[in-house]
RNA sequence: GGAGAGGUGGGUGAGUGGCUGAAACCACCAGUUUGCUAAACUGACGUAGGAGCAAUCCUACCACGAGUUCGAAUCUCGUCCUCUCCGCCA
């Protein structure tokens, strides 16, 4: 969430700026800053009356000591009083706090200045692309297809043992996205990210953290028992690792990558969009994230899009990167670039990675701060990106890669696979 | 799942009603000394909110929430979490 102090710095500017992801600041900001005055004056009062009890306490302990017994009845009495006055104001700043703190919730992160105005996808803007899109016969088939006829992924089994989206991989199907994962890490551990194994389910505070909950709990797999949530993504836990700590200075940046399973729930949608690899309730994703200080975030985003794009090149898709447009950007991000691949059967784009900075957004409700040369806490940058999705991945490679002898293998995963054709 | 112990500052750990925002030690930071390193000595050393131009002052926080009391880290109740032993198990 946005911190008070930003707001209060320059209101106007948020507002604006709100506006390029259609959301109208004007009145949340407004009345925060209202309940902020208000707060302040309540807070000046209760601070009051609290030390006057202070004293007032201090002051019975030695009368009775010395055997005061009327004077410390007498103290006694005021204290009552006081303390009913307290309550009063006490509440009244509670009620106040609760309100600031629910608009604040309700804010979304504020676009830094690079991201284009518009309202849904069909604004994003293009920025880059590269890569051959293959041109394939008449008869190519989709992914779907081509996992049946090689037998490398069942989508049926998956349903009888646990429902639609949870595939199942087979032999040399298996070994191609067991070869995807260490790739992706390795790729990753090169370019200077630790590798972090995460747990695949967090617990509520987590989910707060990160910003899952409390809007989004319905995108996630509950374990109701326990209350532990299965993680979307393992920005989740990794994040969470920075949750509530002061980072000195000189530990900056953190880079951290990791592989997990992801689980999304994702209710809704049917049809081709959804249809095989295409969108999954379980996927597996290799995720970077990092913490940074806000004078390094931007050159920290520009090497992470550099490192997902090189990721592409290497394993020769077709791909572009978008700029998201305000009004297709997420509730948290302050800019957002998707890659997307081309799957040439399917014939159209397919979002495999999501690379985001969240300025002091998510490190604010995080608690993420870090201590500079001169002793003050201030909030991190933090940051995350997929490098990459599996599935889309693996659908783009099948589809683009067949020929009448088989799928062909990319070279740089060959390493990984022992094979280099599927057939 | 059964039984027990416990949650105090970056760490260890003292603290059973006022003198404790918290001893002591360690670590970290600044300085002195010293060929270097090490050691020794000196000093500073939690987070957050508020008032003030500032120096500074006030308030809250000893897992979390409620309660008792003039006064709670300390007493009571509830919740959460961790550890140990047993059971089960990859």
């Amino acid at each position: 969430m946005l911190t008070l102090q930003q707001i209060k710095e320059n209101p106007q500017l948020i507002i604006e700026r709100l506006a390029v992801k259609g959301f109208d600041a004007n009145e949340p900001i407004n009345n925060v800053l209202a309940l902020d005055n208000d707060r302040r004056k309540l807070q000046l009062q209760n601070d009051t009356l609290a030390a006057q009890l202070n004293k007032l306490a201090a002051s019975i302990g030695a009368l009775m000591k010395q055997g005061q017994k009327e004077e410390a009845e007498n103290a006694k009495a005021e204290v009552a009083k006081i303390k009913e006055e307290q309550k009063t104001i006490a509440d009244q700043l509670a009620v106040a706090e609760d309100a600031i703190r629910d608009i604040l919730l309700s804010v979304p992160n504020v676009p830094c200045d690079m991201v284009p105005k518009g309202t849904s996808a069909a604004d994003n803007v293009v920025e880059k692309d590269g890569g051959i899109i293959p041109d394939l016969p008449a008869d190519a088939l989709p992914h779907w297809d081509l996992c049946k006829k090689y037998n490398i992924i069942d989508f049926d089994l998956g349903v009888k043992i646990t429902g639609a989206g949870f595939p199942v991989y087979i032999g040399k199907g298996a070994r191609l996205q067991r070869a995807l994962i260490q790739f992706f890490l390795n790729k990753a551990s090169d370019a200077g990210y630790l590798e972090i194994q995460p747990p695949y389910v967090v617990n509520e505070a987590s989910g707060y953290g990160t910003g899952q909950l409390p809007d989004k709990e319905g995108q996630m797999y509950l374990v109701n028992e326990d209350k532990l949530y299965l993680i979307p993504t393992a920005e989740v836990p990794v994040t969470n690792i920075y949750r509530d700590v002061i980072i000195p200075e000189s530990e900056l940046p953190k880079k951290n990558c990791a592989y997990s399973a992801c689980f999304r729930r994702e209710a809704g949608s049917y049809g081709k969009d959804v249809r095989g690899l295409n969108r999954l309730h379980q996927f597996d994703k290799v995720e970077i994230v990092r913490i940074e200080r806000p004078e390094d975030s931007y050159a920290a985003l520009e090497e992470m899009k550099n490192h997902v794009q090189g990721l592409l090149e290497e394993l020769g898709l077709p791909w572009h990167i978008l700029r998201l447009c305000g009004g297709d950007m997420s509730f948290t991000s302050a800019i957002t670039f998707d890659f997307e691949v081309y799957s040439a059967a399917q014939k159209r784009w397919l979002e495999v990675s999501s690379v985001s900075n969240f300025e002091t957004y998510q490190a604010n409700r995080l608690k993420c701060r870090y201590r500079g040369a001169d002793k003050k806490t201030r909030l991190c940058h933090t940051l995350n990106g997929s490098a990459l999705a599996l599935p889309r991945i693996m659908a783009a490679l099948l589809e683009n890669n067949q020929t009448p002898q088989g799928i062909v293998v990319p070279e740089c995963l060959r390493p990984y696979t022992g094979f280099d054709i599927i057939d």
